[in-house]
DNA sequence: GTGAAAGCGCTAACAT
DNA sequence: ATGTTAGCGCTTTCAC
């Protein structure tokens, strides 16, 4: 069914070396030559196979993905944007989910390791103390993280600077004149940005010698945004009025949970989210966010991996600016004077962090 | 770096066909010989070369995914389904975005092929008329489509029954008491199932004896839904009274428009969206939808393809029933009636389709 | 239970 | 400019 070089060499009535030279543009070949082969190549359907390929050149075109989830499009689009470059690059994509399962990263990479991926773009559960850094370490595999903050360990990311996106959040809420101020997170303990953002957040509010934030972790299978609530609003004297939320689908959920018992966004509460997906400013009221570049994460990462591959410098990471996106959904704290409410959507470059 | 069966053997002191067998657990070894390969295994950090495996065995355990995009949740989710499916047998995704580009359909699948993919799973924009899925049957690749509608051709395919469900959506807006109804859509071009959702909804109106709904295109890059408000909200007293929207992100990005310019949703108008993607059920006001089982879709379609491949017959397709979600974006027509509101997020099970 | 050897489709010396 | 050939890492008869 499937045709071979020999076939189209036979057909030729050429060599298979003649052929292999034709379809790889190596070496010369005369032009009736090449005619000849074109059309014994069209007659035949003939597809090269990538597999002999790579079993003689110990390559394989072909980049390995490795995220969380694809429910959150904040990775969809970075996915987008590794697929993109490499597409250009004529690399295809091996791509697997890990949905923030540990053992599902070690055992999905060995997977992607066994296929001699040339490279591996991924986001882990925690950069400083992961087996499977060090498994590609070993086995000298080319990475680079994204997503993931850099670790002392120094692995190669691409990533925003997740303390210094979360120290913005904080001011410009503080900026907005609140004083108690609160997050909710997904899982602190699967991600080190959340944890960073957190860190960053935090300090701000100490730098500006407020009272400590409220942290609250929330479950991010079942999103029981309002279990949470109860818990934060229980003191209404004490309640914050201002949330920060570790990324946008979660606020998008806590601004419906608040609406839906009667809080007012912004007016009642201000929220802030985090990652800058696409729904969020199609929404009502609008998102305030931090805007990660994902798309441009995605190619950054794949650009660095693709130039390593190609005999270039190992990845060193990169820190993309983030990006502050005011909303409707954050405004002044207290009696709300509409005069002083920011327009709708306008969008502030913040600087680059470190 | 990498050591090969041919390393392990000669650790362990035994032939590489005794390595191999242990390796696959094909043939007896025996428990003694089967320790001191293991044992060198370990040593050596040896991981078997997939490309060699497959270079002999004509099979790459590997199957090709191409969808139009993933920034919408919708085939993101499919695309889960599918990679948990695949694991689980031990099978690996390679893929690929097309952006909505019928050029990047026949160029991306001719890469998969390449890779001598073991089956392919893809949504197509014209499954009608499509040199891709020419190409397969002619070089025999077993593949199933996913979201296509059936088409004459009779090309197996997971779908929802779009027809049917575009009828729903009509009909539920109906029973609302609405009377002048609207549709929103991307792409005809690009989407045989958004042309028989609409379809079906034009059908139901027909059948209620209404006036033809007034049935609008939107770009899906830009998605300036104002431009096309304005038009469709041009002579009010003709104006539908609810939308329906040919995807969820479109209906959130209406519900956003309208509320932007002081329509009240559900009061003034009422919107209904496709697909049941997650951040519907979160939104504030909760969406109402067309849900399909796109992660179920997805299984269902990996699960055919991996049984054809472990030679079992070619894949079939099959119609997953939809499911009409009551969210709060769509109430009654007319003077809103507090009594009469669904209690939101009320979920129903609608028929199966066919 | 184990080993020897052929060969999957291709590329890259090397030879002509 | 073209042909011959070795061999990439593996599986799988076929012997023993």
């Amino acid at each position: 069914m499937v045709s071979t070089l020999r076939d189209v060499a036979k057909h030729a009535g050429v060599s298979v070396a003649t052929v292999s030279r034709y379809v790889n543009r190596s070496g010369n070949v005369r032009a009736q030559t090449a005619g000849r082969i074109r059309q014994a190549i069209a007659e035949l359907g003939f597809r090269p196979n990538v597999v002999g390929r790579s079993l003689k050149t110990a390559t394989t075109r072909s980049l390995g993905v490795v995220i969380p989830s694809l429910s959150n499009p904040v990775f969809a689009d970075a996915v987008s944007g590794i697929g993109q470059t490499a597409r250009a690059e004529g690399y295809n994509l091996m791509f697997m989910a890990t949905d923030y399962d540990r053992d599902a990263e070690t055992q999905t990479v060995g997977a992607l390791l066994d296929y001699r991926i040339d490279g591996l773009i991924l986001t882990v559960s925690d950069p400083g103390e992961s087996p499977v850094l060090d498994l590609l370490e070993r086995t000298g595999t080319p990475y680079i993280l994204i997503y993931n903050q850099f670790s002392l360990a120094a692995r190669p990311s691409v990533t925003v600077d997740n303390v210094a996106a979360g120290h913005d959040a904080a001011e410009a809420l503080i900026g907005l004149g609140h004083r108690r101020l609160g997050m909710i997170s997904g899982s602190f303990g699967a991600s080190d940005r959340a944890r960073a953002r957190r860190d960053g957040f935090v300090r701000a509010a100490r730098d500006a010698a407020l009272a400590e934030p409220v942290v609250r972790e929330v479950d991010f299978l079942t999103m029981n945004v309002d279990a949470i609530l109860d818990d934060v609003f229980k003191d209404r004297s004490r309640a914050p009025s201002a949330l920060f939320c570790s990324n946008d689908l979660l606020a998008i959920s806590l601004i419906g949970a608040l609406r839906r018992r009667g809080v007012r966004v912004p007016d009642d509460v201000s929220v802030i989210g985090f990652d800058g997906i696409a729904v969020g400013s199609h929404q009502h009221p609008t998102l305030t966010t931090v805007v990660q570049p994902s798309r441009e994460m995605g190619q950054t990462a794949a650009r660095q991996l693709l130039d390593c591959l190609n005999g270039g410098n190992a990845p060193t990471g990169a820190v993309l600016p983030h990006i502050l996106r005011l909303g409707e959904s954050a405004g002044p704290a207290g009696k709300p004077d509409p005069a002083a409410l920011q327009e709708p959507d306008q969008t502030v470059q913040r600087r680059t962090a470190q």
